[in-house]
DNA sequence: CGGAATATAAACACGA
DNA sequence: GTCGTGTTTATATTCC
């Protein structure tokens, strides 16, 4: 079936890639083990040993033969998954150097051995044939001219040694699409069948076999194939195969798990495989450059000082393993991309009418070529309209941003399964408390996402609650600021108002962390960040989870609110810009980007979040006014506010100076201006 | 299994 | 009386 097709398609590039040079020291080795006689002494005790080996690699496959208890017939889907293993009937006629090719199809035919055990055979063989090779290389390395007779041998010995490389190529595969499944199992990955997939018809599953190191790795390198992507270096599609040999000779872990030793087969690769792993490593190495950026780990959220590289390193698969977590992070990244790259072919679309529309000549788009990685990228989520709310723009991908039809699903976790999409419950919570992290650096990406998708975002009421106060200037909201802040932030409480109001409500009154403070035109909610994070660090266990902290402890609010002052002064320039500002607040009702640079630690984090949420926010939104609400359709007059920066406002909540500054009539505009001023921040 | 955290629903009070 | 706001209680879910 497919996995025939693919394995053909690797047997032959690895053919005609190879080529030459492996296909020499193939013959070689054929042309040595042809001969029967006439070599050195230590040559022929070199074939004995070559024998000796071959037979303890027979013997071995018999012993294994004879474990099976009910040797013959398994499941019918035992059957579909090793019939791709078929040794093609051309080699049935290999001269037997090692286990015959007969030998190997019984043994597979019989369906007798589990993956683990033939693993394990294949790589007796491989060891055997690389010695073969090896010492092929040593003795004969100066024959040239061959008898035709000998000719032939060597090239049966050739066809052999390629027929068992693409036997072993199978087995990585099969391995891979283990690894996938496994994964799948554990619900790392989401692997719905796609037209890019080959689905794993009657694929047997040893559950067991994948140690959390093993996981780690694949994990490692399907990232970093992507990451790779990322930095310029984009793959038409991802080569499963490519990636199945990266994965499994990558391993150069010592230590691994007993029952799948991929390291057994690097010992033994080709040239070919030695050149996969090398690349493969070369990529993880790319792949955690892009993640390192001015002795900063640039992973999202995380901001850890390492002095070198190879810190760094340690740091990224320490901190950075494959574990919920970092598993989380990655779809936030993906959803991120997949924001930017409808974005960007929205936005084209509009340059293009503008221009079409001004009589400019459609200077072609200027196809950066970052979003077009972008976009390669992208399609890691591909599936994400096919579980998203119909909310969601998905702007189905202009021409300019082609969303390709992935081959690379399997290897990433679906942005948007169901699972990634709360519905409802409690299981929204700790998300971000678990971890720690940031709202604003994990909201910050999906900014647009969570306002134009009926998605309910993954945090919790309070820490929305406590964002939307921390987003204010003076840091404090009425209630129906809150309202009014969540409505414009997610598209997601536009609806069933009641329910999430009265949420609102309960977790105002519940928490302690929410002072209220009378007002001399009311009310207001402020947070008291001490409580806050009171209450969060009691639940913040384990050194990582506390690493967010400081960023967000005590000074942070201070910072915060400082470094808002700052962003909205270097915004004034724009707000006295009418044009500017119309066709900022036109894209609509974009919020502020202090909901990720609001927080301190989204302000502080990599450049490459704030980049993109500036962009973000500007690129927003056109096209969809939010469906029923939508505050900022119409333009408020533009009242630039001087903010009264409580520096302390911990310490003393409320300043009813500050509210008092200002008139009540105004209040009502207040939060738009704030959504308008905080728009035009860069 | 129990407790904590959270979400949801609902009852109730109070003032405009 | 209605509505918005705020408090409180109850219950269910999820996670540790």
């Amino acid at each position: 079936m497919m996995q025939e097709s693919a394995n053909e398609t690797i047997s032959n590039s690895s053919m005609s890639q190879n080529g030459m040079s492996s296909l020499s020291s193939q013959l070689d080795a054929g042309s040595r083990d042809g001969r029967s006689s006439g070599e050195t002494s230590s040559e022929v005790s070199a074939v004995e040993l070559l024998h000796l080996q071959q037979q303890q690699a027979l013997q071995a496959a018999r012993q294994l033969l004879l474990q099976q208890p009910g040797s013959g017939l398994k499941s019918p889907k035992n059957n579909d998954k090793q019939r791709p293993l078929q040794v093609p009937v051309s080699v049935a006629m290999m001269s037997p150097q090692v286990i015959t090719p007969q030998q190997m199809q019984q043994i597979l035919q019989q369906q007798v051995l589990s993956p683990q055990q033939l693993q394990a055979l294949l790589q007796q063989q491989q060891a055997v044939m690389l010695q073969q090779v090896n010492i092929h290389k040593h003795t004969l390395t100066l024959t040239y001219t061959v008898p035709y007779a000998q000719q032939q041998q060597q090239q049966q010995l050739a066809a052999q040694q390629l027929v068992f490389q693409q036997q072993l190529l199978q087995m990585q595969q099969l391995q891979q699409q283990q690894h996938l499944l496994n994964m799948q199992r554990q619900g790392l990955l989401s692997l719905p069948p796609g037209p890019g997939q080959p689905t794993l018809p009657g694929q047997t599953l040893q559950p067991a076999g994948l140690s959390p190191a093993e996981l780690q790795q694949l994990w490692k390198d399907v990232t970093g194939s992507h990451a790779m992507e990322d930095n310029g270096l984009k793959h038409s599609g991802l080569d499963l195969s490519t990636t199945n040999n990266s994965s499994t000779t990558s391993t150069s872990n010592p230590k691994a798990s007993p029952p799948i030793t991929h390291h057994g087969i690097s010992n033994g690769q080709s040239p070919v495989l030695n050149h996969r792993r090398e690349s493969s490593l070369h990529e993880e190495t790319a792949a955690a450059q892009s993640l390192y950026g001015h002795g900063v780990c640039k992973w999202p959220g995380c901001e850890s000082v390492c002095d070198d590289f190879g810190q760094f390193l340690k740091h990224l698969n320490s901190e950075h393993a494959l574990d919920d977590r970092s598993t989380a992070q990655c779809r936030v990244q993906m959803q991120v991309v997949q924001q930017l790259e409808i974005q960007l072919s929205k936005e084209r679309e509009r340059l293009q009418a503008m221009m079409a529309h001004l009589h400019m000549r459609p200077s072609e788009p200027k196809p950066s070529p970052k979003p077009l990685n972008l976009v390669s990228s992208v399609t890691m989520s591909k599936n994400l309209p096919s579980v998203s709310p119909p909310n969601l723009p998905q702007t189905p991908t202009t021409p300019t941003a082609p969303v390709t039809p992935l081959s690379q699903m399997p290897q990433v976790p679906s942005v948007l399964s169901p699972a990634n999409v709360p519905s409802m419950g409690a299981m929204r919570r700790r998300h971000t408390d678990k971890y720690s992290m940031p709202l604003s650096s994990e909201i910050a990406p999906n900014y647009e996402f969570y306002k134009n998708a009926d998605v309910r975002p993954p945090f919790t009421y309070a820490t929305l609650i406590r964002q939307a106060i921390m987003e204010a200037g003076d840091m404090q909201l009425t209630l129906n600021e809150i309202y009014s802040w969540f409505t414009r932030t997610f598209a997601y409480f536009r609806r069933n108002a009641a329910t999430w109001k009265n949420a609102v409500r309960h977790n105002l009154s519940l928490h302690k962390c929410f002072v209220r403070v009378e007002n001399v035109k009311g009310a207001v909610w402020t947070v008291d960040e001490m409580e806050y994070q009171k209450r969060r660090s009691q639940k913040i266990t384990g050194p990582t989870l506390v690493k967010n902290l400081p960023s967000s402890l005590g000074y942070g609010a201070a910072l915060n609110a400082s470094l808002q002052a700052a962003l909205a002064e270097t915004s004034l320039p724009l707000l006295g810009n009418p044009g500017l500002m119309n066709s900022a607040s036109c894209m609509m009702g974009a919020s502020p980007p202090c909901l990720m640079s609001g927080s301190p630690t989204g302000l502080l984090q990599g450049t490459t979040h704030e980049d993109l949420n500036g962009t973000l926010d500007h690129l927003d939104t056109n096209g969809h006014s939010s469906p029923g609400y939508s505050p900022h359709t119409h333009l408020p007059p533009i009242h630039v506010k001087e903010e009264p920066l409580n520096m302390d406002d911990e310490d003393c909540p409320m300043s009813l100076v500050t509210t008092a500054n200002h008139s009540p009539e105004l209040d009502e505009d207040r939060e738009l201006e704030e959504g308008n001023l905080s728009e035009d921040l860069e």
